[in-house]
DNA sequence: CTAAATTTCTCGACTGTCGAGAAAAAAATC
DNA sequence: GATTTTTTTCTCGACAGTCGAGAAATTTAG
């Protein structure tokens, strides 16, 4: 369904371009602002002192001119703007951190977590505590607070923040909207967190190729398996998307899951299974839900000398992987594949499985493997993926609807 | 990547929004237009008129007024704006139709089609012959027909008209832009045959839901088996995508397709699969492309009667294409899925397995079954997918690039 | 101290949308 | 038949947004 068009979305939308911009590129001058989003200096000039009415950005101090001419007058985000606070779940902490406007980490702190599975509503308590504590150390005033971005593993609800299943709660749902709503007037987003880790990889890789990039896949090996999409839109930035791909059929009636099915592709190539396979425990007994590291490490050791059974237990891990992502690009087009987490200290083992896995398929046969790179530096790119989505989330919502309002209550601060 | 917006623009998209209205509704007075847009009065006038201007609508002549006041002026699309030619590649013979802007059908034909697989070169001839023919049969100027619209089953490029993989060519890639360049400056585009199945049913979908329309694929089965997924987009109408689903691994090292890869899931639900399923022929050994349907229907009765392994067969059928539409499920979102095309005469046979292949998955069994329709009538939908399709192309392309030109020329013509 | 260079800002022109009200035209009413 | 009512279309002025050109500001080079 279109949807009409009117000149005020025309100065939102270039309003949110001018502050992406400057978000990307961080403090400019007014000409390479009209340079990088292609406006005229003249809109650029309404734009800016509209955003700087609205205490949303600020011209910097002069500063030692380098080259002739009137000296830049740099452009910059307001800090005080207000607040991000990112809250990303593992299997074993919480992280809590608070940013500025500008995308600047301010305080930062972890809590341990326990695996009481039965623990959800606890859980809720303890996030919900974690969050006034980061607010009561910094000495925010709780309004200024515009956005929290929540991040796990396991499959979110695509448009409220509902984490629909998760590999510690399993089917036991959790509404953060529902949960932080009294308390918090802030928006609520949330996000897997491999859907994070593709989009900060696609970010990266827009950078460098500009147009050209297409789409990217990330893929992150650990206890659980991850995947998230990031496809450029026609107009509209980028699309992203983390399926259910860890639990994506396999192998019909094959190993047990510790989510209770029958042949996913995280009961071969998750922790647990791998150490499974490895022990030749039965496939349909279902060992502890985390492994330690530790353990695989052995495991790894004794593949790459050369034992048969762990090796064949990697090969087999790669070979749920390499199926899965031929069926993924059978569904949607050739893209580059990044590997991240844990697992990637075992690329060695899982290689060849994941290179047989894929060559099994028409898509890979006709058009040719698709290439994988390895990414260390996970949790850098998971916070990296938290700031791109919510500052620019936060971005959207001040324009669309903070800057009128901000901007009469600022004037109405002057004059009084 | 976000881009500029300005007031051109608008006027642009606006004009677009116009001329959808106008071809989802029919002739359409002022007011109407109007209140279906929620565009003002003022701006319908000043559309409109430019748009008469340029040729493109024209006001319908007085018609008993129904009810008091002033009588309506209905607008419509001048039908000899310009036209489009449908062509539909299907297994046995190759349709053209001649279809007027306003979408009504002028002329039709079929030609028959060998199934020399060695003729790329010779079926493009052929193709180039009927485009000509149905030209000449209807005497309009080639310069009226404004775009080309060809579809085929099998995997086409997401960005030019290039059939990359048919099921009667192999990976012998036509290009159907350069094929047709020298002779014709319309355009030319080019989709799979289940994309445009789906495109139909989304659209049906959206009228009758409305806002509440999210996504739904189509699964055709016959020869071959083809899936097409449309998703509501955030802004810009509908994304639709037509994967290889055919191909995509349901086994590894399973029986052989003839494709040549092992384990597509056509290999298993093709109609010469079941075939060779139902006549244990070994699973390597690939039989005739394109079996005919009577063969077929002994089978199914053998199965109806009770026979067990035609029974198998069927049902070995509906477990690959349960186990690939769950696995597309997991990489998408729970969507109703709508069953079309010549195999859906053994629905009965198949729904078993298709719900078992279905519910082997974590996704399914987590979020419940898909609903599950069967709509016959392929040929209808195909058709209607390339209207829908193809004359908001018209509709675009007119406003983005024409309207001016057109406009101007007219111009010239009233002074002249 | 002047000229050149560079950046920012401002002004008028242009395009687009909108609301209100005028104009048009037929049905209803007196 | 004249007048009123109702409905639709068209037009005008107000307002929002962008752009190009040129003025203003300000520093460096000579």
């Amino acid at each position: 369904m279109l949807t009409k068009s009117s000149t005020e979305l025309v100065r939102q939308r270039n309003s949110v371009l001018v502050l992406s911009v400057l978000r990307r590129h961080g403090a400019l001058a007014h000409t390479e602002i009209s340079d990088s989003t292609g406006l005229s200096s003249a809109t650029i000039s309404a734009i800016t002192t509209e955003l700087e009415k609205a205490q949303v950005i600020e011209k910097s101090e002069q500063q030692p001119a380098s080259g002739r001419g009137r000296p830049r007058v740099l452009l910059r985000q307001r800090r005080d703007c207000g607040y991000l606070i990112v809250v990303i779940i593992s299997s074993d902490a919480v992280q809590y951190s608070l940013v500025d406007y500008a995308g600047k980490l301010i305080d930062r702190f972890s809590e341990e977590r326990s695996h009481d599975p039965a623990g959800a509503v606890r859980f809720v308590a303890a996030v919900r505590a974690g969050l006034l504590r980061i607010l009561d150390r910094s000495k925010i005033s709780q309004e200024k607070v515009l956005l929290i971005s929540i991040s796990s593993k396991g499959l979110v609800n695509s448009t409220e923040p509902v984490l629909v299943w998760s590999p510690i709660f399993g089917s036991e749902q959790i509404d953060f909207e529902s949960a932080l709503r009294p308390e918090w007037q802030a928006k609520v987003i949330l996000d897997n967190e491999t859907l994070l880790v593709a989009a900060a990889l696609g970010a990266r890789e827009e950078m460098v190729k500009g147009a050209d990039f297409r789409s990217l896949a990330a893929l992150s090996l650990g206890h659980s398996v991850g995947l998230g999409i990031v496809r450029r839109g026609n107009q509209t930035g980028q699309e992203i998307s983390a399926p259910n791909f860890g639990h994506m059929l396999h192998m019909a009636n094959g190993g047990l899951c510790r989510c209770g099915t029958r042949g996913c592709i995280e009961a071969y190539a998750g922790f647990y299974a791998i150490l499974r396979s490895a022990f030749e425990v039965p496939l349909d007994t279902i060992p502890a839900k985390f492994v330690p590291v530790a353990e695989l490490d052995k495991i790894a050791a004794k593949a790459r000398q050369g034992h048969r059974v762990p090796a064949f237990a990697f090969r087999q891990a790669g070979l749920a992987l390499g199926n899965g992502l031929s069926r993924m690009l059978s569904l949607t087009e050739r893209m580059p594949i990044a590997i991240t987490g844990p697992g990637t200290r075992y690329y060695d083992l899982l290689r060849q499985g994941i290179e047989e896995g894929l060559g099994q398929s028409h898509i890979v046969r006709m058009e040719g493997m698709p290439e994988i790179r390895v990414v260390a530096d996970e949790q850098i790119l998971v916070f990296e993926g938290h700031l791109n989505r919510a500052l620019s989330v936060i971005d959207e919502d001040i324009v669309l609807s903070g800057v009128q309002g901000i901007q009469a209550s600022a004037t109405v601060q002057e004059s009084g």
